[in-house]
DNA sequence: TCTGTTGTCAACCATGTGGTTGAGCAGGAT
DNA sequence: ATCCTGCTCAACCACATGGTTGACAACAGA
């Protein structure tokens, strides 16, 4: 699986408000499908399925524990995701503090707001 | 629209890789739909579609120059977002550490892995 | 006014997703 | 051996999602 896929799972994983709550609770401390299920009126295999999706994106493993099979939580993955956002939010609160500075020293001229932006060849 | 759904709708958002390289792009500055759809070998208004959904997750914005709908990144939700996440990483991390405090201190006793984790009265 | 450019809307299709119920497996407990 | 518990798998259903094509709205320029 290749590390796109990855960032893609984690995110469509955590899109889900039942399962942000599973890892919210799995941050508190590793519990057993059952003990997840029980605070929500949805089937226990509806929530063994979220735990698949939270488990195949990497987010949680489950040991064994005779009949149990207690979950936990895995940040690692969570980082990656936090890596990925950073990045980008950076990036363009450089690019806006750059764009202040730009306004600000050509505060008396009356150039309209469109800037340069050059662009890849496309459009106009 | 409540906080959890438009958490729920920017992870959504991200988790489709185009919508994520598309966001890549805008980090580096503003960009017309079509100059974003050029690199993709889909059509035009399938791209029109990713955009109102990160649009719709507050992700992007978009303003109005004659017939062109020149896109924005807004940082915010992108803020919102790692918030979410820190949250918890940094309460497993925590707990990490706790555990290993606590295995640290009864080195020299041979208790199995099995900690007492009081959960909320359910299972067992 | 007519034409071309840019983008959205609408309808449709295939596939994915979250839920259900029912069956069944693994492994204590009696 | 038998039963109960904890959980997963399989089949099914309703609906969301990502893609398509076709029509058309908005606007610049001839």
């Amino acid at each position: 699986m290749d590390e796109d896929d990855r960032v893609s799972r984690a995110f469509a994983a955590l899109a889900d408000p039942t399962r942000r709550d599973i890892v919210g609770r799995l941050a508190a401390g590793d519990a057993t499908v059952g003990a997840l299920a029980e605070p929500y009126d949805i089937s226990i295999q509806a929530v063994s399925k979220h735990i698949k999706v939270l488990a195949d994106a990497g987010l949680v493993s489950q040991r064994r524990d005779a009949q149990r099979r207690p979950c936990h939580l895995e940040a690692e993955v969570l980082d990656l995701m936090t890596k990925w956002i950073e990045r980008y939010r950076r990036q363009a609160q450089e690019r806006y503090e750059r764009l202040d500075a730009v306004l600000a020293e050509m505060h008396d001229d009356e150039r309209p707001i469109h800037l340069p932006r050059p662009h890849q060849g496309a459009a106009s």
